[in-house]
Parts: C-alpha cells; structure tokens; sequence
DNA sequence: TATTGTTATACTCTATAACTATA
DNA sequence: TATAGTTATAGAGTATAACAATA
C-alpha cells in the first residue's frame, strides 16, 4: 500500500510539547469536549449546563433563594437571574415570595419542572457513561477528588 | 465557647447530591478555579490564556499558518485572528508571507515576543506548582492522562 | 447600614456564514 | 473548485457597579 503521490507537503508535526505541560491546558481542552457533548445532550429538552445544573439544585432544595442557589452554582447573582426568568417562563419552577422576608424568593419546582429534571437527569448520566466509558472506577474517583480539591485557590 | 446568639436562621446545607455525581460539574468549577488564577498570573504580561497559548506555539513553531495554529489551539479560524491581531499589534509576533503560497502567512515570533514569553512560561511554571502543589506526580500524570483521552468524543 | 433581587454593561470565548485573494 | 485568511454576527458565560425594595 504504497502512496504513490508526491505528498505536497508534509506538514511537520506540531510541538506543543510545552503548552502540554501545563495542566491548565489540557482541562481547558477537556472541558470543551464535555461542554460540548453536555450541550447536545441537553439539548432536545432545551437546558444547557446552566439551566440543568440550576433546576436540579431547586428540585433537590425547594424553597432555595436566589442568592444561595448562586452561591451553590458559583456565580454571581445577577448571571442567575436570566437563568431563573427562563426556567420560570417555562413553568418548570415558581418564584414565590419569602412571607419571613419579602426581599427573598422561594424557588420551587412545578410538577412539570420535576419531571423534566427526572428525564434531564437520566439523559446526562447516560451521557457521562458514555463519555467516560474508558474510566476504571478508582480513576474516576481519582479524578472528581483532585476536581473538587481544586475549589479553594490559596493565592499568593 | 458556646454560641449565645439566637441563630437568626441556620442556613440548611445545600443538598448537591445529585450534582456532584456528575463529572462534568466537577471539572466546569475546577476549569473556573484554574481560568480565574491563570487570567491574574498572565495579566501583569497583558496575556489571556489564548494568547499566551498562540504565543507559546509560534514560539516552538517558527513559521505556522493560521490554521494550522488554529488546529493546534483547537478553536476556529475566524476566532483566531483577534488573537494573531494582537500579538503582531504588540510586536510580539509578524506575519510573514509564505513565498511559496501567497494565501496563507508564516507567523514568526520576534527578540521581544520570545523574550515575554520566556517570562510567561515562567510564570505559568510558578502558577501550576502552586495551584497543583497537593497532588503527587502519579496523581498529576493520571490526571493529565485521563484529561487528554476525553479529546476524541466518541459520539453516539 | 446591610441584604435580595435587579438592571445595565462590558469583556471574553465560541460558532457559523460569507467574502477576498490566492492556489 | 478548494484553501488561507478575513469580516460580520450571534450566542453564551463571566464580572462589576449601581439601583429599589426590604430588613
């Protein structure tokens, strides 16, 4: 099977030998691939990261404020406010007013909030074990630990 | 050392379970956490992670087009000519002409750009260390390995 | 005064279509 | 025709300041 043609150019081989030392690099990479994969996931129920992760945290906490569900997403409050207004105007949760505090909203699921979040959540599991398929359990263990250790930055 | 104040409403912990069980949660936070320290380690050089990415592989690679630095950087073409602007803006870069194909520029790093560069890659050394300063080499490597298998998605 | 939610705003990254000039 | 670089544009995520209502 040899190639007759005179290759027109062989393109050398790239050296990112020095960028591929750098961890940061390779998570920015990787998680490209799993935003992406997320994205098409959640797609056919029309949520993205955001809005999925968001409908979970007030269907496992109903009555959560704004202020800690921003807090448990890490982001700022006003990036979450578009994300609620969108799952409010789709029914799938309610803002009710805090009776002790009338500053404070109680997000709440609706019954159709609930069950798009059941079927939403089945769909990204399976989506993970595809997705991460080649993963021996100790290593993804492995993995989410050194994720999660990674929250706290000590900055110099 | 008791606590006499009537605690005005104990925050309930946040129940993120069904959150965490998912990798991609993980590695979206822990990707924020290296973003955010990454931005502040490159900022006194007035470099972004794309730039100093772009930087770095013309640095190793005298002559690369724009596509293929592109590929290299995974991310599309269009988007990468802000990046090339600013660079060459900076006379951290030139764009040269490829004699032999008049389409497409050879990017070429100039005395200044390697010598920033040198410096950044210094100081994203330093910025790494600290950042991974928990994890042992066999953990860093696993990590490093795990993340780089996730690039070819295997789609259903 | 402090906090909740909000508006406005700006910057960055990502993605696609369509154009030009070359090949 | 195909490719290299470009322009325009749109969507999404992130971050800060400042405001009204309420505490």
């Amino acid at each position: 099977m040899t190639d007759p043609r005179p290759t027109p150019l062989p393109p050398p081989e790239i050296s990112d030998a020095t960028l591929r030392r750098f961890v940061g690099y390779h998570m920015k990479r990787a998680f490209n691939v799993v935003q992406a994969d997320l994205t098409a996931t959640l797609g056919p129920f029309r949520l993205r990261m955001l809005t999925y992760s968001a409908l979970v945290l007030v269907c496992d906490n109903p009555g959560l404020s704004q202020t800690r569900l921003a807090a448990a997403m890490d982001i700022e409050r006003p990036n979450l406010v578009v994300i609620v207004d969108e799952l409010e105007r789709r029914g799938l949760i309610t803002r009710d007013r805090v009776p002790t505090d009338r500053r404070a909203y109680a997000l709440m699921p609706t019954p159709s909030g609930r069950r798009l979040c059941g079927q939403a959540i089945k769909a990204v599991e399976a989506h993970e074990a595809r997705l991460f398929a080649g993963l021996d359990d100790t290593t993804r263990q492995t993995l989410v630990a050194v994720l999660s250790a990674l929250r706290a930055t000590p900055n110099s």
